[in-house]
DNA sequence: GTGATTGCAAAGGTTTTGCAGTAAC
DNA sequence: GTTACTGCAAAACCTTTGCAATCAC
């Protein structure tokens, strides 16, 4: 988490992007989400707690941002909501059928993208694998 | 694929559900096309060569109810556009960061679904590892 | 000062819903 | 004949875009 916050002050530095309050306001309630795999919404409103004035579409211009600067990245989703990820690497996701929550996963092995992608031209750059069933709040 | 139509047909005789020349179509474009994980979109198209009077609610309502019925599943996408992908459980995907298309592959080590899940109430029905990066034709 | 960034509101794209008519059983 | 299903159009979402005003540099 600090290690996202460093880098994104140099990043922004080297860039000519600009390090507004509202661009820090949506990375710090980003930041405060990351565990749950947040939508724009949520981020939204956590982003008007630092700064109550931020629009939502000041959020959706910042997540891309930092979708493009590498510091985040978009997970994959069920029924059409984005949702935000981090960008640390090895980690795997449970995705509930019902509600469409994303839970995150540590877990031991990770398959390895092998040769095989290589000879047929896919350039791969991130792998996860994904759990699909019920979450326990939606299990009943 | 035959196994497909036929357990539809037999599912839909159970249930109190109508096989509708409009529900046939559907499922015939999704089959057609379901190497290539469809949008709605795409599959109104196809059906339409079937049924050219269907409409795109009808699609819609059609592939919710397969899903439903457990005949197909929603594939997580990550540009908002629903996707649809066949139940036959184990296979992996290629997702283009780009362009967002969807390819399937067969691995052949699979991740098992250990017990740490249940443990934790996680009811675990599927899974399958996402690649990331870019596809043939985005590489440029 | 200059140009990137913002907030608002309007537009865009995808999916869902209400309803009267239609067709499968 | 019933009742599930359909097509249409409108509504409901989520996300992007145009633009004048504003603020970081």
């Amino acid at each position: 988490m600090a290690a996202v916050a460093a880098l994104d002050v140099e990043q922004f530095r080297r860039s000519d992007r600009r390090l507004t309050p509202q661009r820090q306001a949506v990375l710090k309630a980003f930041l405060e989400l990351s565990r749950e795999h947040p939508t724009a919404e949520s981020i939204y409103e956590a982003a008007r707690r630092y700064c109550p004035t931020v629009g939502l579409a000041t959020v959706y211009r910042s997540l891309d941002l930092f979708v493009q600067m590498g510091l985040i990245q978009k997970a994959p989703s069920l029924n059409g909501t984005a949702r935000y990820d981090t960008q640390r690497v090895p980690h795997d996701h449970f995705v509930c059928l019902k509600c469409g929550r994303i839970y995150e996963f540590h877990k031991a092995q990770q398959p390895e993208a092998d040769g095989e992608f290589d000879e047929k031209g896919f350039q791969v750059f991130n792998t996860s694998t994904i759990y699909f069933g019920y979450c326990p709040s939606c299990r009943q």
